[in-house]
DNA sequence: CGAGATTCATGTGAAGTATACCTTTAGGCTTAA
DNA sequence: AAGCCTAAAGGTATACTTCACATGAATCTCGTA
C-alpha cells in the first residue's frame, strides 16, 4: 500500500510539468553573464584591479554596500575575467577568495591566515601553531616565486569586530616583507560605519581606493529578475505581477537583490511543489516566511550546544510574559536548563559574551541599558519574529533533547 | 527644590586556567654493515 | 653507527573562568532658598 504511494508520487513528479529550465540561475551561488544595473562598480573595480596584468601590485580596494548590492557577485565576476585574462597572457596572479564570517574557518586572526594558508596549498593544523608561524607559512609559499596575489576578504567586518583589525594592520604590511611576490586586499563590508572604528594606518592602507555599492531600487530589482526568470523558467511559468511583488517586497527593506531571488526561487519551488504550472502571488507571501525560517533554522542550527541553551532561554521568557527581559533573568533560566540536561553551567560573564553574539547574528536585539538604582544590564528582545518562534523551540528541543 | 553623592546589577577588560593540539628533542630500540 | 620510533617537554590557540574595576541614571541626602 505504502510502496504503491510511494512509486505514484514519484511518477507523479516526473509527469508533472516543472516550471524550471535551468533552477540554478536563481540560486545566490550563481554567477550571471551580466549584471544589471552594477556596470560603474563593475569598471570601477576593474580599473583598480586591472594594474596587476602589468605585473604591478593593484592598490588594496575597500568596498562597502548594504547585503544584496551585489559586491561579492561584482568582485568575483572581475576576479573571475582576471584570471582568464591573466592566464591567457601568461601572468602569474592568484587569487584567494575568504569569507570571513564562515564559524570556525576565518572568524580569528590564526584561522584567518591559516584558511589563506591553505588556499595556497599548504594544510595547516587547526591549533598549536604560532600565528607567526602560520604566517610565516602563508608567506613562503607565496614569495617563492614572482606574481601577484589578491586576497578577497568578504564580511571583513564582522572579522575585526570579533578579533580586532590587527589581522588587517599584519595583512596591509605583508608587501615589505616579500621579495617577489606582491599582495593585494580587497576587503567587502557591509557594515558602512565599519572604517570608522579601525586603526587609522589600517584605514588608509585598505582603503587606498573605496567603492560604494548603493542599493537597488525597486525597478532595478524588476530588471535583475526578469533577465534572470528567461533563463530559469519556462516559457510563461512566471507572471509580471509575480516579479513586480518579489521585487517590492525586497525593496521594501534597503533593495537587497538578493533577497528578491530568493523570494523568486523559493516562491517557485512551493509553486513546482504544488504541481501547478505558475507561480502565484500567494506563493511569493508563503515564501517570505519560509525564507525567514529558513535562514534563521541555518543559524541556530549550527549554534554551539551553550548559545542554543541561552537562546532557548531567551524563548522561555519571551513565552511567560516579559519581552525585553534582561541578563539576570537569562541567566537564571539557563542555569535551569543546564541542570535540567546535565549540562556544565558556564559563568554569567560568559553569558553576557554570548548574549552578544547572539545579537551580532541578528537572534536577539540587544541594548546596554542603565535602570539607574536598578543597575545597568542588557535590555534583550527576540531577533526572531512571531510565526517562527515556534518552530525554532521545536528545533533546538529536538536538538537538546528536552 | 536642586546639586551632588550613592547605589545597584551587570558591563567590560585583563589575566589566569584547562584543554587539545603542535613541534622539537632526547632516549631507546632496531637494523644493517 | 645509522636510522627509526616514542614519549616527554615546551609551546600555542581557543574557550572559558576569575578578578577587579567601570558605568550611568534612578534614588537618596543634605544644604539652601
Amino acid at each position: 500500500m505504502q510502496q504503491a504511494n510511494l512509486e505514484g508520487i514519484f511518477e507523479e513528479f516526473l509527469n508533472k510539468e516543472s516550471v524550471f529550465l535551468n533552477k540554478d540561475s536563481l540560486s545566490i551561488r550563481y554567477t550571471p553573464e551580466n549584471i544589471p544595473h552594477r556596470d560603474v562598480q563593475i569598471s570601477g573595480v576593474a580599473k583598480v584591479l586591472a594594474s596587476c596584468l602589468r605585473l604591478e601590485r593593484p592598490s588594496n580596494l575597500f568596498i562597502y554596500g548594504k547585503t544584496g548590492t551585489g559586491k561579492t557577485l561584482v568582485v568575483q565576476k572581475v576576479c573571475h575575467q582576471l584570471e582568464a585574462t591573466a592566464l591567457k597572457k601568461e601572468v602569474p596572479l592568484k587569487i584567494i577568495y575568504v569569507n570571513c564570517k564562515m564559524r570556525r574557518v576565518a572568524d580569528t586572526e590564526y584561522r584567518l591566515v591559516a584558511q589563506l594558508a591553505r588556499e595556497v596549498g599548504h594544510e595547516v593544523p587547526a591549533t598549536g601553531l604560532p600565528t607567526d608561524e602560520v604566517y610565516k607559512t602563508f608567506f613562503n609559499s607565496i614569495d617563492d616565486k614572482k606574481q601577484i596575489i589578491i586576497i578577497v576578504l568578504d564580511e571583513i567586518d564582522w572579522l575585526v569586530k570579533k578579533s580586532g583589525d590587527e589581522v588587517l594592520y599584519n595583512l596591509t604590511r605583508v608587501n615589505q616583507e616579500l621579495k617577489n611576490a606582491q599582495v593585494c586586499i580587497v576587503g567587502i563590508s557591509n557594515d558602512v560605519t565599519f572604517m570608522e572604528d579601525v586603526d587609522p594606518r589600517v584605514k588608509s592602507s585598505l582603503g587606498e581606493e573605496e567603492l560604494v555599492f548603493p542599493p537597488y531600487d525597486a525597478l532595478q530589482i524588476k530588471d535583475i529578475l526578469a533577465e534572470r526568470s528567461k533563463i530559469a523558467f519556462v516559457e510563461g511559468a512566471v507572471d509580471e505581477v509575480v516579479i513586480s511583488k518579489c521585487a517590492a517586497y525586497a525593496a521594501r527593506d534597503h533593495g537587497d537583490a538578493r533577497r528578491a531571488l530568493d523570494l523568486l526561487r523559493v516562491a517557485s519551488e512551493l509553486a513546482d511543489r504544488d504541481g501547478v504550472g505558475n507561480i502565484a502571488e500567494e506563493h511569493v507571501d508563503l515564501a517570505e516566511d519560509k525564507i525567514e525560517r529558513d535562514n534563521i533554522f541555518e543559524i541556530v542550527k549550527h549554534l554551539p550546544t551553550q548559545s542554543q541553551i541561552v537562546l532557548y532561554a531567551g524563548l522561555v521568557l519571551d513565552d511567560t510574559d516579559k519581552q525585553p527581559f534582561f541578563t539576570g533573568d537569562l541567566f537564571n533560566i539557563y542555569n535551569e536548563l543546564c541542570d535540567r540536561i546535565g549540562l556544565k553551567i558556564l559563568t554569567q560573564r560568559r553569558i553576557s559574551d554570548l548574549i552578544g553574539e547572539l545579537d551580532m547574528l541578528g537572534l536577539f536585539t540587544a541594548k546596554v541599558i542603565s535602570k539607574g538604582r536598578y543597575g545597568r544590564t542588557r535590555e534583550v528582545r527576540m531577533g526572531i519574529n512571531g510565526g517562527t518562534v515556534g518552530k525554532v523551540k521545536e528545533l533546538l528541543e529536538s536538538q537538546l533533547g528536552f
